[in-house]
RNA sequence: GCCCCCGUUGUGUAGUGGCCUAGCACGCCGCCCUCUCACGGCGGUAGCGCCGGUUCGAAUCCGGUCGGGGGUACCA
């Protein structure tokens, strides 16, 4: 790492999702992004959970979050499970450090009590818009006499609290975008706490951010038009000794988009992480291609490993672009990934796959150990997924009477000639003094191709069939040396009878 | 309406004034390898949204325009 993209304090990045919903591909984007950057720098990743909004929290979600977390490889140096300095790391368990806050802002003028009701609001609202005004809070309750706050409370009404926006145009510079400015008078006054006291995101994200001192804010590009607001409030925070007094920077990522030109949603079955894992992808893969999604790490590359994304990984060099998700693309890099697992690790990573399929019963036996030992490195090159191990194995490991085949392709294949050369093949292997591959190929090649006459792929397509059940198989002859001579011949056998 | 962001082949990107008759990867098509499928190799397909300006020279700079997206909540 040079100098020259050295931030001048010690980085401290959060990754602050809320437990609603399942967890999706765009929240892994930007964890991956702050985590990189964290790591590229030496700094602190802190993981915060924002669970203010308890109508749409739920302990399920919270939990497949930690795990999604865990499976992608994130490891947190500040957060849940793990504590830290600016513990806790819940927002449900800080709500009397918001109370605290907001009370001062409210005592500094920096925010106010604002007794307006919704029907109000939109009631004036409509009136804007029909005028040729911009709509948005019109600073009814900025300026209200002991009176009027009086005769509000008479009526019960309870107020929000309201951040007093500064009449500036307000100026970021956006680590990924540059400078950015939002017009004066472009930002109404906004909502911090609600009327029956709870505090909202608007809040609780600046203020945690600040007094847990983070330097770089990392996150969607949804939540761009938002940061005036809240660099104003940050303005004001330090006004009343909340943090640091020092804004952190801001950066914001492009989004990740589903088919068509819309956002990926959570509902999109195509952006739910957990799905990806079922499927069999690596994390290593997963997070290799959604690091593609906005950044490069060379003209000429696209495989790496997340150590040389750290490694190179630059916030300048993300691209403000809206990127779309692109399943296949994503597959070709996870395959990619696969094959350059060391070959050794496959069967441990394939046995859950298999066990849930129940092509294993539990750990596999020493003989299964065996068995998928010899058998990686003929699927290894030929997997997109983990779980695709299921089909391609399953020939092998499948109790012998639950064995089946492929109805089409034995239409396809063991017609009335297919059958004979099945016949021929049993006969020509019955014999044969050492069940290994070689050996195998040769008698086949010596019954069905000279002696039939039959070109390879007429001779053997009816044998792959009779013995692994499909017309795609791993190749052949390894197959039927790891299956066994006495289970080849009885799938020969059976294959010849029809 | 107003505010803000974005615009290179189908997709993701490289490109920061000449190295660009625009590179790489995925996809797609064809060929080779081959017991199927893959892997691998070779080749092909297709792009700078548009208009104007600056310049000897623009994908790159400027202006406009069109298109897409987000915000405009007591959601995050």
């Amino acid at each position: 790492m040079t100098a020259d993209d050295s931030p001048s304090l010690p980085v401290r990045v959060r990754f602050c999702p809320s437990p609603t919903g399942s967890p999706h591909v765009g929240l892994a984007r930007t964890a991956l992004f702050n985590w990189a950057f964290a790591r590229h720098h030496g700094g602190t990743f802190v993981f915060r959970v924002e669970d203010t909004d308890t109508a749409r929290n739920s302990q399920e979600s919270y939990d497949t979050l930690l795990e999604v977390m865990r499976w992608l490889g994130f490891e947190w140096d500040e957060g849940p499970e793990v504590g830290g300095p600016h513990a806790p790391y819940l927002q449900s368990e800080r709500l009397d450090v918001y109370a605290d806050v907001a009370a001062r802002l409210r005592a500094s003028g920096h925010a106010y009590d604002c007794y307006c009701s919704t029907e109000e609001l939109e009631a004036r609202n409509a009136t804007a818009r029909s005028e040729g005004r911009a709509p948005g809070y019109d600073g009814h309750c900025r300026q209200l006499t002991a009176q009027q706050v009086a005769g509000f409370q008479d009526e019960g009404r309870r107020p929000v609290l309201r951040l007093r926006m500064p009449d500036r145009a307000i100026t970021f510079d956006d680590l990924v975008r540059g400078e950015i400015t939002f017009q004066s008078g472009s930002v109404p006054d906004y909502v911090l706490v609600r009327g029956n006291g709870h505090p909202l995101y608007t809040l609780v994200n600046p203020v945690d951010d600040a007094l847990m001192e983070i330097t770089h804010v990392l996150r969607g590009e949804d939540l761009l038009s938002s940061t005036p607001r809240q660099i104003a409030l940050y303005d004001a925070l330090a006004e009343v000794g909340v943090g640091t007094g020092r804004a952190p920077e801001f950066g914001h990522l492009p989004y990740v988009m589903g088919q068509g030109n819309k956002k990926l949603s959570k509902r999109d079955p195509e952006s739910n992480l957990l799905g990806y894992r079922e499927r069999g992808f690596l994390p290593e893969g997963l997070l290799n291609y959604l690091a593609l999604l906005g950044w490069a790490i060379a003209d000429d590359r696209d495989i790496f490993s997340m150590a040389e994304m750290v490694e190179a990984f630059r916030l300048e060099r993300v691209n403000p672009n809206p990127a779309r998700f692109d399943l296949k693309k994503a597959e070709a890099i996870n395959a990619a990934h696969l094959r350059s697992l060391p070959v050794e690790e496959l069967p441990d990573r394939m046995v859950p796959f298999l066990q849930s399929a129940g092509l294993l019963a539990g750990e596999p036996t020493a003989e299964q150990q065996a068995l998928l030992e010899q058998a990686a490195p003929l699927v290894q090159e030929r997997m997109t997924t983990l779980a695709e191990c299921v089909e391609m194995l399953g020939f092998l490991l499948v109790e012998e009477p639950r064995f089946e085949r492929d109805p089409a392709d034995v239409a396809k294949v063991l017609d009335d000639a297919g059958r004979e050369v099945a016949r021929t093949a049993h006969d020509a292997l019955a014999g044969l003094g050492t069940w290994d591959t070689a050996s195998i190929e040769e008698a086949l090649r010596g019954a069905l191709v000279e002696g039939l006459g039959l070109k390879p792929r007429n001779a053997f397509g009816p044998v792959r069939v009779a013995v692994t059940g499909r017309r795609v198989s791993p190749p052949l002859f390894e197959s039927m040396e790891l299956l066994g001579r006495e289970r080849s011949l009885a799938r020969l056998g059976v294959g010849a009878e029809g």
